[in-house]
DNA sequence: ACCTAACTATTAGGCTACCTAAATATGAGC
DNA sequence: GCTCATATTTAGGTAGCCTAATAGTTAGGT
């Protein structure tokens, strides 16, 4: 096969995959369930549950603009769910932990969340979960990639 | 293995499946690059490349409301990317039809975001690719399943 | 023929989640 | 102690989605 066969494969699996992308986007919508934490919020609270995290940190985990995590932190400040407090190393830091109300927020969402995926994905068959299996490193892996 | 087993192994993958969503968000996102098309614009310019499509057609598609779908076109007119024109067959209807500098914006955006993609898949293994691959067309299924 | 119910699209108003630029405050090096 | 870098917040803006309300068109029943 030449090389020009090669990229045009190439190619064409990027279109695939791109429309896998575009049709993620919509599953995860459907996801957020009305009344529930969205996804955003969801993933800052995570990092909010061990130790605490700071806002810059958070920003970068999930990759988006420090003033998007601010904006997220507040909302879930005034929710009762995570808590802002000056880091003692360093006062211009601020670390956020996440309440016990926030951890209880967690646990809920996130396993109604699985629980909705995992109905899903038993629709499935054995040979389909392994194709799934199989390639969820290599998406991690792909996201890594376009992070920096 | 017992059923409690498979059920947790189940919860598993889709606690990693729905990382893996997440995470496309993040690789959509950076894939909108200034003064392009975004991913949204681009889906329903391309339903109006061939013959035209009404507003509801392509808004099922896009798995949005009507509104949204309209919202887009709108911008998309303006942008004299496409034209609204009355259905000769339902005068409650409009078509959508794609101009020639649309056609011409969706070929070079689907080219350069495919190169931006297939870039990516470039560094990865032949196996990782495989991987990819295999698991494309199950998420197209799961995406089919969701959308009902 | 007509009236009603169903359908198609738009308008109006509102929300989330992102962004950039500017302001504020602290820390660190010389 | 000045200056420069770092951490966060504030202010203002945009895209893209939503629901509810409106207007026009079609189709079905009597």
């Amino acid at each position: 096969m030449s090389a020009k066969q090669d990229e045009d494969a190439l190619i064409g699996l990027a279109q695939e995959f791109r429309d896998a992308l575009r049709q993620s986007v919509y599953v995860l919508r459907r996801l957020d369930a009305h009344g529930e934490l969205s996804s955003a919020q969801l993933s800052v609270l995570k990092m909010a549950l061990d130790g605490g995290a700071r806002v810059g940190e958070i920003a970068r985990d999930l990759g988006v603009k420090v003033p998007s995590a601010t904006e997220q932190i507040i909302r879930l400040e005034r929710a009762g769910l995570l808590r802002r407090e000056a880091d003692p190393n360093d006062s211009r830091a601020v670390r956020v932990a996440a309440t016990a109300e926030g951890r209880a927020a967690v646990d809920l969402a996130d396993r109604r969340r699985n629980e909705r995926i995992a109905a899903i994905l038993a629709t499935l068959g054995r040979d389909e979960r392994d194709a799934i299996r199989a390639a969820l490193p290599v998406f991690h892996k792909i996201n890594s990639s376009v992070r920096d």
